[in-house]
DNA sequence: GCATAATAGCTGCCAAAGCAGTAATTGCCG
DNA sequence: CGGCAATTACTGCTTTGGCAGCTATTATGC
């Protein structure tokens, strides 16, 4: 079934998906980092505060789901910015299973101060980027996120928020 | 100077570049290293095995710089390697600050029965795409990768092997 | 030629992610 | 309704990568 996009004979590291992405991944943490420390925090606690902003994540099991992080080390995080009052937990009614996560005034604050700095940054190394290419290599990124999520999890195919 | 590929108003973390290399990342490793632990290697065994046999890095120096790996972290990874009877070390005589690294007969047998398992699996993953968007993607990846490392080491434009 | 800087690899320490196991709650199925 | 499975969040332990410092060797500048 699988087409022939790597031989055997001819597969060098260099051209994997697998090691493209994973030093794309690298680089831009090393770039993204500084940025964020700049105002006091980690980049895990800014991945955090984006999910919540965001309004896609509002508990921890979505965050752990959408980016891939674990669930005990997320617990942490958590605590870290409950603790400066930057985020709030609150036992569901419905479900007392589940924690719902809100950002404080000063919480969204904070992150609205960070997520200009992130654009500037994010422009400044795709300027090199038309338009055309940028959208393409979003396009093929996320088309790449489905299907790897679909074998790693094959009972679920349907995406999640 | 920065072309205007986002915007803070209408900035979401899940269209960022960066997220979905990180996920993409860290979903293909999900993939990847069962694959590779059911032939008793752990990942990162796995790349320093396979950077050798593509006679591409030969020292502890430049696999870090390809694979963005920290220097003590590779040295313990090597140690492991060594005592496995998979790799040698040998002073240079050239630059004896340089060691070079070379695979053992049994370490080339070893990563060359891993390889298909991997190309295998890749293609795998990778049969919902047309020839033309693997192109396209890795294009694609190769240009952000070399714009980012440009802004993390500035100095070095040109690309290192 | 000598002193200083730079490079390559290694070691120890620390922080953080990964993992497994736990408790509380809810869903499911007879 | 009752018992077992599943889900959610959390807590300790382990493993690993990141960081700083160290040694040995080479390059550089005076």
């Amino acid at each position: 079934m699988s087409k022939q996009h790597y031989k055997v004979a001819t597969y060098k590291a260099q051209m994997s998906v697998g090691y493209l992405v994973k030093r794309a991944h690298s680089l831009m943490l090393d770039i993204m980092e500084p940025v964020i420390e700049q105002r006091g925090f980690s980049f895990v606690q800014y991945v955090v505060m984006s999910a919540l902003r965001d309004g896609i994540a509002m508990n921890p099991k979505t965050i752990c789901a959408q980016f891939r992080h674990d669930s005990g080390a997320l617990t942490r995080v958590i605590d870290q910015l409950a603790e400066r009052g930057l985020l709030e937990r609150t036992r569901r009614d419905r479900d007392r299973r589940k924690v719902e996560l809100q950002l404080t005034p000063a919480g969204r604050e904070t992150i609205e101060s960070i997520i200009p700095l992130v654009v500037a940054k994010l422009n400044e190394v795709l300027s090199d980027f038309s338009k055309e290419e940028v959208q393409e290599l979003l396009r093929l990124l996320i088309k790449l996120n489905t299907t790897l999520q679909a074998h790693v999890d094959p009972s679920r195919v349907a995406v999640e928020a």
